[in-house]
Parts: structure tokens; sequence; C-alpha cells
DNA sequence: TGTCACATGTAAGACGTTACATGATTTT
DNA sequence: AAAATCATGTAACGTCTTACATGTGACA
């Protein structure tokens, strides 16, 4: 449901399958997702509902475009949507399940490792979004509460992921300190009395 | 991949499809979902690959229960599994995209409302996870840091929603606040001199 | 000559959702 | 008598990923 949407969002200005694609991986990555095998047999669907039309423009290198704009009905379609309530749906996240079983392995040396790892791709993925800020808020000086209304909802998105990722971050350094702490008194633990007592 | 990989965790004690959906539905949807249409077929997979075995077992009501339990090789997979690195996949959030595209309508009470009953559905699941975590906490006091190690790795994981159930929503109270001051600031604009004076 | 960017697509398979089918027992 | 809970499944459909197929023009 929601692809098909995102493209008649995206098409209110008129582009290619190709240029969605960019699009996606350029701003709306952080939180939705696009293949082309998955755009361009959307946009065919979506031409025949009559919700798209398209016609072919020649490219300067390589075949020819196939440009794609928003009929009416296609607006009245991309109304709809932005007018039903909001839902969240349940997120499906691999490494906290992996997390979530990790005692299986009864080895916290390498429970550590995988959330020091962890920690790294989520601090790169914040990375990029922070970049995306810095960039904005050197080119408009607008940035972020005076920015016309459009620019404003994209920014409110902006502001999710980022404090998402920082968020994401910081559970991510508490984890491995608290992994740490753990291995620390384990250690004392273990060691017979004369630790205990050279900690006084 | 992940699912089945779940399941495998899931079944260290053994249980039937029924059992592990409830489960799902206690414990692990904040991080992922499955219904019993994809959970049954997945099971008789598992069997028929050896990774699961498993016996019929009258039960006290209704149809006889189909107990699975997690054999040698299941377990050889789900620790393999494990010792993969965490890899971060796009989530797709339809409310962002909503949000994204919301200029479109052009009416920011609408988008304001959105907001609102965002804030609210986000507030909700929070409150969810709080009443695990406030029922944990009463009934051990190990909570959360001297716990044993596969309670420890739950906990982990149960902070992680809590962390970024916070931060979603205060990034919606965020986003309703700076887009009540955005109205105000535009009637101030829209009005002629006298509600400037009279503001004083 | 090879690889990269441009540009459009198809096919197979995995994953997920919703609806349907069946039937016993317990609670309201 | 009706509805909820226990319990197992199938079918149809929609979404997403990965791999394959094809061809041009630019650049190293």
């Amino acid at each position: 449901m929601a692809l098909e949407h995102i493209l008649l969002g995206m098409l209110r200005t008129p582009a290619s399958g190709y240029d969605l694609k960019a699009e996606f991986a350029a701003s709306i990555s952080h939180f939705w997702a696009a293949e082309l095998s998955q755009i361009y047999p959307m946009l065919q669907r979506l031409e025949k509902r009559g919700l798209l039309s398209s016609k072919s423009e020649p490219s300067d290198r390589g075949p020819p475009r196939k440009v794609y704009a928003l009929t009416k009905a296609g607006r009245v379609e991309l109304r709809a949507w932005l007018k039903r309530p909001p839902q969240i749906n349940t997120e499906r996240i691999e490494w906290l399940a992996q997390l979530w079983f990790m005692d299986e392995l009864g080895d916290n040396e390498r429970a550590l490792a995988f959330l020091s790892a962890l920690r790294g791709e989520l601090a790169q993925e914040l990375a990029t979004l922070e970049r995306v800020e810095a960039q904005w808020r050197v080119e408009d000086s607008r940035y972020p509460d005076q920015l016309p209304d459009n620019e404003f909802f994209l920014q409110l998105t902006l502001a999710s992921g980022l404090k998402k990722g920082r968020a994401r971050v910081e559970w991510a350094d508490e984890c491995v300190a608290r992994m740490k702490a753990r291995a620390r008194s384990k250690k004392g633990r273990k060691g017979n009395g004369r630790r205990t007592r050279a900690a006084r």
C-alpha cells in the first residue's frame, strides 16, 4: 500500500523510475527503501489504473527515459492516503532478535563484540543523517523552523531519524558499559577472598 | 531468514505453534511479529530439514497439541546465526511517509491532528513496555543489572524499546509544539498591526 | 578494453497478511 | 445459545529481494 502512495507523492514533479530510485537513496531511505525491480512494475500498474501518465523522452546517453507524472485521479488517491490516520506497524529488527537469544552462546566476550560492532553501524547511520542536516542548515538560513511548509514536513521526518539515531547509539553505549561492568564484577567474584579485601 | 531462527531460539524449550504465537504477542512483539499462518508452515519446514522434532500430545481441551523441540542440528544452525555480525536493514515506516508528503493537503490543522493522533499511539506503545518493566522490577530485585545472563540480554532489548519509545514520544511532542508555534507566528503576520499592538 | 553511469525491464523465490476451514471445550 | 479460547492448518494475494537480460555512451 505505502510504496504506491509514496511514488504518487514523489511524482507530483515528473520523473523516471531511475530518477525515483536515486531519490529514494538520497533522501527517503531512512524510512523507506525500494529497488528498481519493484519500482518499474509498480509504475506500470499505476499507469494502467489511470493514476499516472507517461511519455518517452530521449536521454543524453543511454536508452530513452520514460517520464511519469501524476494525473488528477492520482492526486485524489494521494490525498485520500494522506488523510488516513497514522497506524503503527511492528518493526522487525533482526539484530534485536539475535541479542534476545545471545545467552545461547555463553560467551560474553562475543556478545560484547556484537554490541560494539552494532554501535559502529548505528553511529554510521546517524552520521549520515547529521551530515544531511548540517548541509541543509548552511544552505538555508530558515532551517529549521522558518522553512516553507513543504520543507518543514521533510525536516520533521529528518528530526525523527536524528532523534531515533541518537537514542540508538546511546543505548548501544549503555549496553557496552553495562556488559563491561558485569564482566568486572564477575571476575571479582571468581577470584578468592583476596580481591575483596584488596578493594577496601 | 530471521523468523526461522527466532523459532529455533524459542524452541530451546519445547512448545507448540500456538504457544509460540502467544509468546510473540507477550514479549517479542516489540521487535518481531508473526501470525499463526506463518508459524505453522515454517515449523513443518524446519522439521523436514531436521532442525526440529515434534510429538503429538493430548490437550486438556481442543485438538491434540503438536509440540516441537530443537534438535542438535537445529542448535548448530541457531548458534551459527547468533555468530553473524549485526546488520541494519531499512525500517519501513508508513506514517513518516505520510508526514513527508503532508504539505500536499495544505491544511496545517489536519497535519497537527495527525501528529497528535500519532503521539497518542506512540505513547500507548511506550506505556505497554513501561508496564512490562515495572512488573519485572517488582518481581525480581536483581533487575536490571544483577540478572542472570539469559535475562540480562532480554533486558537489553527491552531497554532498546524503552529508549526508542521515549525518543519517539518526545519527537512527536516537539513536532506538535513547533507546528503550533508556526501557526501563531503566521496568524501574527496575517492580521494587520492591531494584534501586534494588543500583544504588548 | 573494461568498467561505470544511464536506462528499462522480467523471473523466481522468500516473506507477510488476510481470509477461510474445522472442531472441541469453557465461559457468559 | 452465543462467544471466547484452544488448536491446527490451507489458500490467495501482496510485498520485497536477488538475480538475470539488454543496450548505449563516457571515461580510464
